[in-house]
DNA sequence: TGTTAGCACTCATTTTGAAGGAGTGCTAAC
DNA sequence: GTTAGCACTCCTTCAAAATGAGTGCTAACA
């Protein structure tokens, strides 16, 4: 499995994963001879091609075309036949920051510009905010039988909800609530907070035992609301249209419903923040993508950070075809950026 | 302008349009000879079809075709000719309520729901708060140099916000501002909360001016935020790709596009919410759309009340061809279904 | 006067076949 | 090991021909 390909070979494929890459048809060998500076004539480059297409590294469609890479070729590329190129970067940052406040306008705004970028469809993962620690948490009267339960957490992020009574509660009951729950909560981890904890404030705030738990409770849920679930946004899912070999109709249908359920998004990005190594850059090709719909696609993601333990992945979603080298400049820029964007609100 | 149609034009131009709702096809004389239980032969038919032609409400794509109804017939087809049909109302409630507790997740779920019914694409958006009045607003010390404001609406929304001081604020102030703020500011109306109410607290406030200001500034923000961008969910976008009138490429893309960007989805749903007179359901055929990409469509739309001056607006857009009725009947109890819901959420 | 049958005509769609062309694989020669 | 040459495959394009749905018109009929 371990073969070693010769410098030519090397080359003649990485020529050949180029020009499919600009013009998506299939790439005859005469084409190659010409492109290639190893001035060899088309026959020569022939039996390199049979040769790499016994390897498995290029694909025929059928008899009496050209190749095109299989997903073995391109990974080979990935990992070993694109790493020369300059980093032109990109601009992001002015664009990027006028005058935005909220995280996730910056975020919609993030994906769009990726995708009017590249050409390509992106998607971003709103941060989850796990390994947070608890800052400050409150419970305030609203109205007769409406209290209002705020939780903020050390990256600043709020919480809240409503809790509807069935009795009346005291501003005493109140204040002894808010300092029990600051005293034994402040400063944890937002997952260490857990029902049994909860249970044991429970007996602590004891006399009122009824409506005392129904607000324990709530305030739970307040803490873990969402946690499962993730907001991920998605922009430019018509750019894949452009590459023929996505858009006829069943293909183009299925991609264009992944992107818009956008659960199996929110599953990738899951498994890549759930990855322990998840610092660098994953690229998926085809099949070793874990989205049966983009078997015809790659997906490269990268994760940011914005300190303190909260973690968002970017992705890009294109034809396997795609600037694999653009595509990973642009993923790296606006990881830098988003972390300095980010790292600066937060003070 | 103002034809009086006879008994047998309105008949066949009723069976030109279901016809046509189905197959997507031109319809020719003889399908509606043999289709209508007028027996008159293919011949007849061409003649009415003739003048029909010439009234405008049916139209040919070319000399040898069938004729498709325009958009002036699909017109008169919903005003008038469409309304017999008994209402066969599916059972949403079940599905919609099975233990969703967030507003969201029952909107989103209504959006999948309408959409799997209808086999057109969906959107509803996140109800306005307009007209709400303000019910509680508080702002805590959460550490050293940050509040959280939150301020709780009569309808139960909750806005929160975090604010970043200068300098230290003792709690003596913040008391005095937290009395400040109920005092002047509960009860009224949100959008009745402007620049200028501000201000005069702040003078009232006076002493700690620069402090002060800053906070009620982003008291203010926290009030109006978002007030001017909606979110909308929406589902089924790719249930268009079902009808060949729509699939091709260019029209396809128009279309997936504006339902990934929203932008306009929102300006169609403020513009219904902006009317005086929604109560109803409102059609619009073709270029009747305010949405350009959606010239060959049709898009319904009907808006729901979650009672205290929240209104959103529920809206399938589909071919122009679509089944009017059974939308119109989907989105009549969706309608109903979300009040009930709502209404029993708010105690 | 309204309805109908018949027929010629139109025009989009489908089918067919031929031509063109890109590309391969193989062989033989260098 | 490299190259030129050539037969062969098979996709694509194009145009012509066949098909067929549907119309408009006319003439006959009730």
């Amino acid at each position: 499995m371990e073969e070693v390909l010769s410098d030519r070979k090397k080359k003649i494929l990485k020529a050949i994963i180029k020009t499919y890459m600009e013009t998506g048809e299939p790439v005859g060998s005469r084409t190659i001879s010409k492109y290639t500076d190893l001035n060899v004539s088309s026959a020569t480059i022939r039996n390199e091609m049979s040769d790499l297409t016994d390897l498995g590294y290029i694909v025929q469609p059928h008899t009496s075309a050209g190749r095109i890479p299989s997903d073995k070729g391109y990974r080979l590329y990935v990992d070993e036949l694109m790493k020369e190129k300059e980093s032109e970067v990109a601009e992001l940052r002015e664009l990027v920051l006028e005058k935005t406040d909220k995280m996730e306008k910056v975020l919609k705004q993030a994906a769009k510009l990726l995708a009017s970028n590249t050409n390509y469809a992106t998607m971003i993962s709103v941060p989850q905010y796990s390994g947070s620690r608890l800052k400050f948490i409150q419970l305030s009267r609203v109205s007769g039988l409406q209290l209002v339960a705020v939780v903020v957490c050390e990256n600043n992020v709020v919480r809240n909800q409503i809790i509807n009574l069935d009795e009346e509660m005291d501003d005493e009951t109140i204040l002894k609530l808010n300092l029990l729950l600051n005293t034994n909560l402040n400063g944890l981890p937002i997952q260490d907070i857990n029902l049994g904890m909860i249970a044991r404030l429970k007996e602590q705030a004891g006399i009122h035992s009824g409506v005392v738990a129904t607000v324990l409770d709530a305030v739970a849920a307040t803490i873990h609301v969402d946690e499962e679930d993730m907001e991920i946004y998605t922009s430019g899912a018509t750019n894949l249209f452009k590459y023929p070999e996505l858009s006829d109709k069943s293909k183009a249908t299925e991609l264009i419903s992944t992107f818009e359920e956008k659960q199996q998004l929110a599953d990738l990005v899951k498994e890549r923040l759930a990855d322990t190594d998840n610092t660098g850059i994953q690229v998926y090709i085809g099949n070793e993508s874990p989205i049966k719909t983009m078997k015809d696609c790659s997906v490269v993601t990268a994760t940011y950070e914005l300190g303190e333990g909260m973690t968002g992945t970017i992705g890009i979603i294109g034809p396997k075809r795609m600037d694999y080298e653009n595509v990973v400049d642009n993923l790296k820029t606006l990881k830098v950026e988003l972390d300095k964007i980010f790292r600066k609100k937060l003070e």
